[in-house]
DNA sequence: TATTTTAAAGATAAATATTATCCTTTGATA
DNA sequence: TATCAAAGGATAATATTTATCTTTAAAATA
């Protein structure tokens, strides 16, 4: 178990329990809604507030402690900001999982054909997991 | 100008009056959110109910004639379906833009190093563009 | 370590966004 | 043109997210 403190203050964000609980579900669960981890973390704290939930991802996000990730015909899960990668997800139970591509070809490509000045590019590959198929 | 009376039915949705001005408004404006859209259609039909817009968004997302286009940081967009295509994200001025990219290699490899079955592939490219640089 | 300061937590109200319901109207088919 | 299922409008009900206010606690510092 890794204790998140000190990367939470590197991100200038205060290390309260409730931080350092919400940070590990992450880490432990990869991807998590809103909804989920309100839950979990109502088993931890029982008197936690939705509201702290929110507020506490949105000052993550904006910090870049974790990031949203926004999936076709479902709610957005947020993960541990690291190194860029993709995301595949299963239509089946909604499982989501890191895959680590090089787009950088097709980042190439996308500069060549458009008049964009491109810096980021955010995949999302959808099928059936292994357990589903 | 087209007319989207048959495209509509082949779909299997009635051709009504606020159908055929939504669809019309999405073959100009490309890419509408839901906000921008029932602003619109509000001067077209001065008492159009903000329900109508939704059922119909998302009756015809249900019955593929529309597609959601999910963005990083802002609110989703809606298209109608056409080829498959990646869009193009200006974090300046939100403008969303089309761009024909052929991600086969992409998904060949993620075939390769995952478990999954995969079956399409979501690509939104951010940066900024010409108009905003 | 005790004190002070500032920010976060909790409770909850308010604001937004989305969906459901019910009645009226209308498009499509015969 | 008559019929009927489906769509539209109005609006209530839910769901989601944000704001506000008071209390509590993290972290800086004396």
């Amino acid at each position: 178990m890794i204790n998140y403190t000190d990367e939470l203050r590197k991100h200038n964000l205060k290390a309260t329990p409730q931080r350092l609980a919400i940070s590990d579900a992450l880490y432990i669960n990869g991807h998590m809604s809103i909804e989920v981890l309100y839950e979990l973390m109502l088993k931890k704290f029982n008197s936690i507030s939705l509201a702290t939930i929110y507020k506490n991802i949105n000052l993550m996000m904006e910090n870049s402690f974790i990031q949203e990730v926004k999936i076709p015909n479902a709610k957005s899960v947020y993960e541990l900001t690291k190194t860029a990668h993709s995301h595949l997800v299963c239509d089946s139970c909604g499982e989501v999982e890191d895959i680590t591509i090089d787009l950088d070809a097709i980042i190439d490509e996308a500069k060549q054909i458009s008049s964009f000045k491109i810096d980021k590019a955010s995949l999302v590959l959808s099928g059936v997991c292994k357990n589903c198929q």
